[in-house]
DNA sequence: GTTTTCATGTAACCCGTTACATGATTCA
DNA sequence: TGAATCATGTAACGGGTTACATGAAAAC
């Protein structure tokens, strides 16, 4: 309801689940679940950790370490999830709504399927899959109507604009069949990914379900 | 220099250099420049505008619109640049600098290259190029320093993410043997260009640039 | 005649960055 | 011994959004 971003939280305490952490490691593993491969700085990630413990849901212990000769002054600290902090993950987990179809959102939501549900990660990749072809709608729309009065380049920026969505829905239907096939197959929270991996340009997922035609 | 965004303000001038228009149309316009699809909010918009008119690059002229029957009351603000705007949005345009190789910025940049000279659209293209080169080298190696730690979907992520960044580098590497085209053809500054306008999934775009192994 | 779309704006707020400050540890 | 990296933090600022306020024109 409030902003809509709650992309680094859920990151946090997503990472310090899997486990343990100290705020300068957890900033390198952060940029990799982040989605975009920007670097978060430390002025947004330690006043969020204090934040998290303020509230409960982390908790940082000292973790003095030995160096290679005696124990060192300057301690690290360690932060994990508390009960509290455990359950809250898993409530956000569970959860969707039209915040989690969006780009950085769902990437961290993503990232995260491994510790979420069959039927919550089926109505996340739905959902984004939706929210992606509106896109699609929206694109082609004013692409059509401004076309003609478009210079080269900007329409071969729309161009390529439109055909990365298109690859990212296609990506999504991959996504979406393999985890019918998983819930079909075993009851649901077995937590098998078995996502598709085609290494590189494999262009026959779902093939035909964006139409390439009607692009006039 | 400052922050580094910037974006707004040289695709509000490119836009109204293409065409006089008045806030309301320039923000739909706007959509489609600013490489995401994200909707801008009146709230950034307007500010921007004012603030663009009080440093005289822009005016605003009340077009009072006769709309079937007799004028109307409500007119809408039509702006257009003004001559020292006109000076500032090719001085913007000419320039090129690390914010330039940034994702947001590129795009706006990329937009307006009807607008500038060969030889600063090869300087910003490969710039990004070299940009998303260093991007792939950071993913790939925390990608291989965490591969073994991590769950399958967020290594998922990390696979498509590097995909989508491969792909990005090989749509630069069409468009900057285009340009290097051009020039040689051309004497520069033409305006001239014929970009590449494989429909889809046309993988023979620069064979080897990018090598497929050294993944491990 | 009422709803939808067009059209322009302001104020509060949010989430993040930059720049700064500090100090320990490891490596050359 | 001095530089690079690890490690933790704070204060100021910036650029954007949301929510609000207002009203005319077009569509139904």
């Amino acid at each position: 309801m409030r902003g809509r971003s709650d992309v680094l939280e859920p990151a946090i305490l997503g990472l310090l689940h899997e486990s343990p952490m100290h705020g300068y490691e957890l900033r390198k593993r952060l940029n990799l679940v982040l989605g975009s491969f920007r670097a978060l700085s430390y002025g947004s990630l330690y006043p969020c950790l204090k934040s998290l413990v303020e509230r409960n849901w982390i908790q940082g212990t000292e973790s003095v370490v030995t160096p290679h000769t005696v124990a060192s002054k300057r301690a690290r600290i360690v932060y994990q999830l508390t009960a509290d902090g455990k359950e809250h993950l898993q409530e956000v987990l569970a959860s969707s709504g039209p915040a989690t179809w969006e780009d950085e959102n769902f990437d961290v939501r993503f990232a995260f399927f491994g510790q979420t549900d069959a039927e919550t990660r089926l109505r996340i990749l739905e959902g984004r899959r939706t929210r992606l072809t509106e896109r699609l709608e929206t694109i082609r729309l004013s692409f059509a109507r401004t076309r003609e009065r478009m210079d080269e380049y900007t329409l071969e920026l729309q161009r390529h604009g439109l055909e990365q969505v298109e690859r990212e829905v296609r990506w999504l239907d991959g996504l979406i069949d393999n985890e019918r096939g998983i819930r079909r197959t075993r009851p649901a929270g077995t937590g098998r990914p078995a996502v598709a991996d085609t290494p590189a340009g494999d262009d026959d997922v779902a093939p035909a379900r964006t139409t390439e035609k009607e692009r006039g």
